[in-house]
DNA sequence: CCAGCTTGCAGAATCGTTTCTTCGCTCCTT
DNA sequence: AAGGAGCGAAGAAACGATTCTGCAAGCTGG
């Protein structure tokens, strides 16, 4: 009782709880972590007291003592002033979903933080205290990320970083793997020539599915049928698909990069009379169950989003912790092609089917 | 240089900023955070050599001393292992994100925590200093709620809690008039015999909406049709929408609680040659846009989710900087109808549409 | 019997800020 | 000329934990 000036009444603090308990605060911190040498008896009383008067250790205190503070960033570039565009929003989500509990999983929180930093006065950013940090599809010479790693703390990005980016680690899908697997496919399916849907914007995504796209066309020598449109705005992805259909030139077999395609390229078929999978075989890439339910049903190409983002975190956490001194810093997920009716010409008459199967949930 | 002990590389302290600015540390701070009397030209000089060290203050030394960190939990009451059934999936997604970027704006970060918590050792959650947390749909008598509210921590609940439960405020949808104007809605267009998909989970909004449904049915004097299922399996959406059209007393309007409703109804009603919205009326509560795509598009009931995320935050915010004194601690929010093709008689023959009009986004 | 080891615990420094208090100086007023 | 007001800046006490070091007692062994 040494001193008990103005106790703010809701949290007793690690001095009350060695006062409550007859003995000094080294012995209520070492027997509350585990630490020291103390018999059991006495970690059961410290305890027992603590519990008592629900004391809880300050995070803000523990923090500055150790220089750990158990967050992890998540960053998300903002277009304008909103985190995710539309056309990115369902992998988004599930990423941060999967990064989230793999976190958790560790004992590690994620906190949401922007893209951008705002660096003149006090931003958001400088106010946590980060361990470290996950950047989503970081741009060309990111500055967040090179504040963050001048200042030592460990980086791991979604998607491989352009330029000389000097992230800790990163993971990304075979883009180029990916796109060449689904244009065999659709070729063995029959098609004779696969039309792209595409962005203007030049992100890697963007540019490596692209650019695998036209390698597979001058392998097989097909003329490259492609219209690409800013993925950022819903609207123009519909129009986009109707251009497509409308060239002379007109694809019997399509592949759209982006979530929304299947639907906008369905519709589009639609208007010129096209039947899927009859007329033309469609392939997107969504991370959507509901194209398990359109009719037809359409393939897609999932980039796993789950998958990356528990890798992500783990490696993240790992580099934290320092266990990942000699390992692979970049790591490279498979995606994986749901095949469904949209890209098999059709065999059978459509059946009656039964209430429709459980999609597989990674 | 009074003392300039082993200096870690990466960072520069306030010290090495006094030190190197020739002045006291106190003129740092005040220089720094515009407090103090001080003249402009010294508060430049700090700025400028601070800006040389690449001085970052310490946010866990600030959070400390001040006892605000800018940090906001957000808990996402987990089902198993995974935070967010797939039932909920696109609506926390899209809350998430608004409470996101709501408090980014007023200079908060959001960190993702789990909904239970392991008490004995140390969780996540006392490892983390929190200003204030949202919770989304507490459970009766949450532990979480209870312990947070024993530390003086204002919680702010998504969904009216259950019990006593002694949240700081709450914001909420008005279920009763949401599901009361849909079903005049459906009764306007011509149904004569609505029926309802629900849940077997005892959650306010699956119960609010059933006894509004009941409430309804017992005024228009129409016998209650209904199939409710375990809304957390994403199959046995798709087996209750095939009992419910299989029914004796089939219904010729149905409203689906759940997002996959829409889809699960659409494809049972195939199943049973039934045209929508010719021979069913079809409306489902859901955030997902792909119901303006479907054949037809069906009208869904929108709970509005990114204004409830940001209305949460703001109200959290406020009780946080004790700005909210006597304003009220509940809110209710209305609802939105989004009627499509599904839910009135065909008037016209179907044409050849435009490209798929904008959606409007919140 | 005493040096030396182990055990059980306490003291006090430290992490990097914010902020309360103090203090010297200048200038103005009466 | 003395006293007060006001400015500019420094000293030092928190904030609440962790942890290094030290110290007294109780054993053991030669």
């Amino acid at each position: 009782m040494s001193r008990s000036r103005g106790r703010r009444l809701g949290r007793a603090g690690i001095r009350d709880v060695a006062a409550a308990a007859g003995v000094s605060i080294t012995t209520v911190s070492d027997a509350l972590n585990g630490k020291g040498r103390l018999p059991e008896a006495t970690r059961r009383h410290v305890r027992e007291v603590a519990d008592r008067l629900g004391y809880r250790p300050s995070a803000a205190a523990r923090t500055l003592r150790t220089g750990k503070s158990g967050l992890i960033g998540l960053t998300v570039t903002t277009y304008g002033e909103e985190p995710f565009t539309f056309t990115e929003f369902a992998y988004f989500a599930e990423m941060a979903r999967a990064a989230s509990s793999a976190a958790l999983a560790r004992g590690y929180a994620l906190v949401i933080l922007p893209g951008s930093t705002r660096q003149s006065p006090y931003d958001v950013w400088s106010n946590v205290a980060l361990d470290g940090t996950v950047v989503i599809d970081p741009s060309d010479r990111d500055p967040v990320v090179t504040e963050l790693v001048r200042q030592g703390i460990p980086v791991v990005s979604d998607g491989r970083p352009c330029g000389d980016l000097p992230v800790t680690a990163w993971v990304d899908n075979d883009h180029e793997a990916a796109v060449t697997g689904l244009l065999d496919h659709l070729a063995a399916a029959g098609a004779r020539r696969i039309g792209l849907l595409t962005g203007t914007s030049t992100d890697t995504y963007t540019r490596l599915s692209t650019s695998a796209y036209l390698r597979w066309c001058e392998r097989k020598g097909q003329d490259p049928v492609y219209e690409a449109y800013p993925a950022h705005d819903p609207c123009a992805g519909a129009v986009a698909a109707d251009r497509l259909l409308a060239r002379p030139d007109r694809p019997d077999a399509v592949y759209g990069l982006f979530d929304p395609n299947g639907t906008d390229l369905l519709a589009a078929a639609r208007r010129y009379g096209l039947r899927v999978p009859d007329d033309l075989l469609l392939v997107c890439c969504s991370e959507s169950a509901v194209y398990a339910g359109t009719e037809p049903p359409i393939t897609t190409l999932s980039l796993k989003p789950g998958r990356i983002g528990t890798t992500v975190v783990q490696l993240l956490i790992d580099a934290i912790e320092g266990a990942g001194g000699n390992r692979p810093v970049q790591q490279i997920m498979p995606t994986d092609l749901i095949v469904r009716a949209s890209s098999q010409r059709r065999r059978s008459q459509t059946t009656i089917s039964a209430p429709r199967s459980p999609e597989q949930h990674d």
